[in-house]
DNA sequence: ATTCTATGTCGAA
DNA sequence: TCGACCTAGAATA
């Protein structure tokens, strides 16, 4: 389930486990064979960038740069010389083993295309060196629906298809309004709600959107479990009634993915 | 058993 | 805008 708050978890996990230790590095399934130049090296850090890792070594230049994709996972399991299950692409052990699986990128990057990697992507919510003032000025000269903008990593770092249709619900926004005519005000508050949002996202592991007065217990109404553990507004709740204002939830594509949106709720520029 | 779908990105047309 | 990538779980037969 691979937002910015999953990729977080993920380097703050990958850190506490093999940061400051030797680490053995191979690929199991032989598609990342650079691994094998890690083996024997100390782990020094994983870090972060929008959806993005990247694992840095003690003594090596270069990174690896890990982008789970759509369907990649990266889990951390107790104890060593586990066999490997599936396509493993790569597998770190020291106390415990990592096993990468089905990303989109796995690859030992040099320090120049690590930087150029992160000089493409925009502002990251989840972190301290965040300048949103960057992406209010794509936001801002654009005639691209405020929708899209929210999916391009160049314009914000981290945001996927659940934080982008929630935080537009959130804050009442109608998801075709172009850049341009969304005002600075609302845009303050939709970064600060995102900034909210993924860090509760990365305590917990899961995407709550719902605010306490909107939960169905409030609302009179049976609770319920989302399929990605969590409650939330408008995702994949096409033709299910809106928590808010009871009308059914809208969708369509934009871009290739899926855009889910309350039209009675969502009307402010 | 098979088909469908997905919280993502890239490159070709 | 579309297919490819490549995996797993859910839905369908």
């Amino acid at each position: 389930m691979p937002e910015g708050h999953t990729l977080h978890r993920l380097a703050d996990e990958l850190r506490t486990a093999y940061a400051g230790r030797v680490v053995t590095s191979s690929s199991p399934q032989g598609r990342f064979a650079e691994a094998a130049r890690l083996d024997g090296h100390v782990l020094e850090d994983a870090e972060a960038w929008g959806k993005h890792v990247f694992v840095s070594f003690a003594d090596l230049p270069e990174q690896v740069h890990v982008h789970l994709g759509l369907y990649g996972t990266f889990v951390v399991a107790a104890g060593t010389g586990l066999p490997a299950v599936g396509q493993v692409r790569w597998r770190i052990e020291a106390g415990s083993t990592a096993d990468l699986r089905g990303p989109n990128a796995c690859e030992l990057l040099t320090p120049e295309e690590v930087e150029a990697r992160i000089d493409r992507l925009g502002p990251d919510p989840l972190r301290a060196d965040a300048d949103p003032e960057r992406a209010w000025r794509r936001i801002h000269g654009s005639s691209v629906p405020i929708a899209a903008l929210l999916m391009d990593q160049a314009v914000l770092a981290g945001v996927g298809n659940v934080y982008r249709a929630e935080v537009l619900f959130r804050n009442e926004v109608a998801p075709m309004t172009a850049g341009r005519r969304i005002t600075r005000k609302r845009w303050d508050a939709m970064w600060t709600d995102l900034v909210e949002l993924m860090r509760e996202g990365v305590r917990t592991g899961r995407i709550d959107t719902v605010r306490p007065e909107h939960e169905p217990e409030a609302m009179g109404r049976p609770p319920r479990a989302d399929d990605h553990g969590g409650e939330v507004y408008v995702y994949r709740r096409e033709r299910q009634a809106c928590l808010v204002c009871e009308t059914p939830v809208r969708r369509r594509v934009l871009a290739g993915r899926n855009l889910f949106w309350c039209a009675t709720c969502q009307h402010r520029g």
